[in-house]
DNA sequence: CCGATTTCCATAACGTGATATATATCTAGT
DNA sequence: ACTAGATATATATCACGTTATGGAAATCGG
């Protein structure tokens, strides 16, 4: 039996492997951050970290900031609305744009998240990515490795008792 | 105005950025293949590789090579059916196997693949990820800069045209 | 040999990306 | 001022991955 059809097929199927792998990584963040009481959908958090570091923006800047679509922005900000993490108000000099700011709950989880959250992920990420070896597709079959063996949940968990201990 | 917020944003959304780039890179690869009359969707071209290299396959043994839910494979192989491309029977020794085999056409339209558009695709996407440099995050970088630039389609361009004059 | 459990697959519902098209608004040219 | 075109957003639909769940078939244990 072939364990993975995909890896085995060369540079053919590198897109698919990527796609996987960044889904597989998400999929992990989002789990790790639900267990920190983050209930955002991970899809969303770009939105919500944008907002925060860059300040109110359109549903057009933000499609080009995130580099998405628009109507999937456009989508999202509904979502973040009815959730309550952003207020959207049409803006003074163009009535065709709308103006979206997070709210006072979102901007509070930004902070919370950038102080907290978003830390972590990133530790946790570096040290999977680190002391990859040998060629590009080496890296990658890497990645998928440790993916595969739960090693960023296993870091997630570490890096954030050790933030835990020294604060 | 921030060009994309998610690559500046570190290793935190690496899992996006990996997911937006294989994605990209699928894209590229399915509308090269189009022009080259192939008209198979990408998501069920790892099924037809899958098929023509190994053989018949049930759904199971599939969802397994190809490391993609069970219901996936399910509705990969309902649609490759109407498509023609495979045909499905219950297995012998256990009718609760479904048994998936490529149709002639299938065959037909792998065994070219097999012969002049994988390779192809192989040789572009492996030099995409030539002289790359740094660590695996730039590496990343790198590759994004040259998708955005349209360099994966120029070389398909070239390689394809190179194999057709030595052919 | 019959009932309980396990296995394989199908279906449904959802998440999140895409494209295509409609609508509303603004701007420029006459 | 009026109209044509450009622009910003919304809506609809599709693609393709997931998990949850249920039914049919096979297997196991008493």
């Amino acid at each position: 039996m072939v364990e993975d059809f995909v890896a085995s097929f060369g540079h053919t199927a590198l897109g698919t492997r990527l796609k996987r792998s960044g889904m597989a990584m998400q999929a992990v963040a989002q789990k790790w951050l639900q267990t920190q009481g983050c209930e955002l959908p991970s899809a969303q958090m770009p939105v919500l970290a944008a907002l925060h570091f860059h300040g109110p923006r359109s549903t057009g800047e933000l499609a080009q900031m995130l580099v998405i679509a628009q109507p999937g922005v456009s989508r999202l900000i509904d979502q973040m609305e009815k959730g309550g993490w952003v207020v959207s108000s049409v803006a003074d000099a163009d009535r065709r744009v709308r103006r979206i700011a997070l709210s006072d709950t979102g901007e509070a989880l930004a902070t919370r998240a950038a102080e907290a959250l978003w830390p972590v992920i990133d530790a946790a990420v570096t040290e999977l990515c680190g002391e990859f070896e040998g060629s590009f597709i080496d890296q990658i079959s890497a990645l998928e490795d440790r993916l595969a063996s739960g090693a960023l949940e296993a870091r997630l968990e570490k890096i954030s008792k050790a933030r835990e201990q020294t604060s």
